[in-house]
RNA sequence: GCCCUCGUAGCUCAGUGGAUAGAGCGCUGGCCUCCGGAGCCAGGUGCGUAGGUUCGAUUCCUAUCGAGGGCACCA
């Protein structure tokens, strides 16, 4: 299906057009027609100020305009009425016979209602997460797991087919400090006298590491490299890693291993291309240095920079050191090339803010080797502080300090933290209140939502309770509060689109706000067992809290939270 | 210094160039014998500042002030 706004969408377009063939309006470009909801009552359920953009260019009143268009409006089962307001606008109301058999399409789609068919035959990648396998995931990578996620579903619910990949960065110095980490925690262990390298991982995880290496190989590891410390250890994050994100209901369907780029020889290969296109060049220091620079620089051994600047980056970049290893911007531009070649009609990087400023170079060496990066979209997000009695909690890589997913969801509950990750626009730093999200009272927007859930879960279980069915309810009984809530049910397809096209699925987490304030006084009114209630009254708002009660099922699911049947 | 984000109600935040800018929290006062209290109803002087584009600007552009982030032969 489609949004309803497309079809009214169409039914504009084709009033312009009939206007114009039979005279009235004269021609011009079919313009852009924009629909929206109408803030306030008495507005309609759509409204489109086309009129209004087209009057000047036409020298016509834009009260006029809309006349000519509404007067060639083709007739629509769902409109009940189209008429002219304020400035110009062009307001359209749907109609309750329309709105009424919603409920049985509802009940009918179930958990594929309100699934668009915007996108139908492409295929989308979300990457996200991507955190590195040396530690655990803290607070920020689970607002990127959040984030990510739920734009996967939005998609997902928007037509595409996707796939959730992780990139998983296990080449390079980091995991070499990994494995000599923990290699030295394990000698610590047995006694022997070991240093943590040089900028090594202090964490306490890291002992723990190495003492269950003592307990399942006892002291005969002693003389091991520190690769079998690495395996080891990459190993077990990885699967800690995925452990904590199946915790909030996060599974990838792909890891993409760094490591896998060196072994293929995609990493020097995409340096060769780099290089035939005329972007590579061999220096100890970049062309544009200052002197200061350069003289620093001198009898360094010559790194393979990347001409940057071509594309109006303020200075080159290093692909590959003075020592002949690269940098990590040389497998991440070998990664989105491989990427580029799996052909994917749109891809999605979910990346915090620190480093905007790195994909740019990524960015720049995809044009470099002749590729085209418009159909990647990062999507920047930017940090989470934690709060406690109004307080930042200090981030720490000791143990305790609710800066791990784990923690998080220990001290609060996977549902909270999806929603108040969720409930932000990427764009704004989010403190994130421990005690207000903890708090599980009618204050938290968590649980009124759910709450919605478990009211229409009760009446149902009351309903079978009683043996009552409601089959073959006559819907014409609903009134004008059912229909209210069935209008907002309806705006679900806006909001699926508008989350999809624009990667903000924040935009889920209001609306869902929004129909639960909805449903609740429509609860505490339109009874459906109450001994005043005729019979048959009572199958059609059986039969409407049934669909109630799915559309909150599925947009709890869009959220990627879960919609219990009690509390 | 340069680049990127963000300044909207007491607080935390929504708001695709349109009609009277909205929620939640907090605060105050009311409301439930039958599905239900994690509920319902009522209470509001706010778009950082200054210009510009436009029929129309919280939204776009420029400047300015303020907050955060980034400016490595780290990832």
């Amino acid at each position: 299906m489609k949004p309803l706004s497309h079809h009214i969408a169409n039914l504009l377009s084709e009033a312009l057009r009939a206007a114009q063939a039979s005279a009235v309006l004269p021609a011009f470009e079919p313009p852009t027609i924009v629909i929206e909801r109408p803030k306030r009552e008495g507005q309609g359920d759509y409204a489109s100020p086309v009129a209004m953009s087209l009057a000047k260019a036409l020298s016509r009143k834009p009260r006029e305009v809309a006349e000519a268009v509404v007067q060639h409006l083709p007739p629509a089962p769902f409109i009940a009425q189209a008429e002219i307001a304020g400035p110009g606008f062009i307001n359209f109301t749907l109609s309750d016979d329309f709105l009424r058999q919603q409920v049985e399409t509802i009940i009918a789609l179930g958990d594929d209602w309100a699934k668009l068919d915007l996108f139908v035959g492409k295929r989308a990648q979300v990457e996200f997460v991507s955190a590195n396998p040396s530690g655990p995931i803290t607070v920020g990578h689970t607002r990127n797991a959040v984030l990510g996620d739920a734009i996967a579903r939005v998609l997902e619910a928007a037509g595409y087919q996707v796939q959730r990949e992780y990139y998983f960065n296990n080449a390079g110095n980091q995991m070499v400090m990994l494995g000599q980490s923990v290699q030295a925690r394990y000698l610590q262990i047995l006694g022997q006298s070991a240093e943590l390298p040089e900028n090594g991982y202090q964490g306490e995880y890291i002992i723990d590491l190495a003492r269950d290496l003592v307990q399942e190989h006892g002291d005969s590891l002693r003389e091991a490299d520190w690769k079998v410390f690495k395996d080891y250890a990459e190993a077990r994050m990885f699967a800690w890693i995925k452990r904590s994100l199946a915790l909030i209901d996060i599974q990838h369907d792909a890891f993409f291993n760094e490591n896998s780029l060196f072994e293929n020889g995609e990493v020097w290969r995409t340096l060769e291309i780099l290089r035939e296109n005329g972007y590579i060049y061999s220096a100890a220091e970049w062309e544009g240095a200052s002197e200061e620079e350069k003289a620093k620089a001198a009898g360094r051994a010559p790194a393979q920079w990347f001409r940057s600047t071509r594309f109006g980056d303020d200075k080159d970049r290093v692909l590959v050191k003075s020592d002949g290893v690269p940098t990590y911007t040389l497998p991440d531009i070998a990664y989105h090339r491989n990427k580029i070649e799996r052909g994917f009609d749109l891809m999605v990087n979910v990346l915090g803010a620190d480093h905007g400023q790195q994909y740019k170079v990524v960015a720049n060496g995809i044009r470099a080797l002749g590729l085209d990066p418009s159909k990647i979209k990062v999507i920047l997000y930017q940090m989470v502080r934690i709060m406690r009695n109004g307080v930042e909690v200090r981030m720490s890589k000791r143990k305790g300090n609710f800066d791990t997913l784990d923690d998080l969801v220990e001290q609060t509950s996977a549902d909270a933290v999806r929603y108040h990750l969720l409930g932000r626009s990427p764009g704004t730093t989010i403190d994130f209140d421990l005690d207000a999200v903890v708090k599980q009272s009618n204050e938290n927007p968590v649980y009124y939502i759910q709450n919605a859930h478990v009211r229409c879960a009760g009446i149902a279980r009351e309903a079978a309770a009683r043996g009552l069915d409601d089959t073959e309810a006559d819907l014409s009984l609903l009134g004008q509060a059912e229909l209210k809530f069935l209008r907002k049910a309806l705006e679900l397809s806006e909001v699926i689109e508008l989350a999809a096209t624009e990667y903000e699925p924040h935009r889920l987490a209001y609306y869902a706000q929004e129909l639960a304030a909805l449903f609740h006084p429509l609860y505490d009114e339109v009874r459906a067992l109450h001994s005043d209630v005729e019979p048959q009254v009572a199958r059609a708002r059986l039969r409407f809290y049934r669909a109630a009660r799915l559309v909150f099922r599925r947009v709890l699911r869009l959220m990627g939270m879960s919609a219990p049947e009690r509390m």
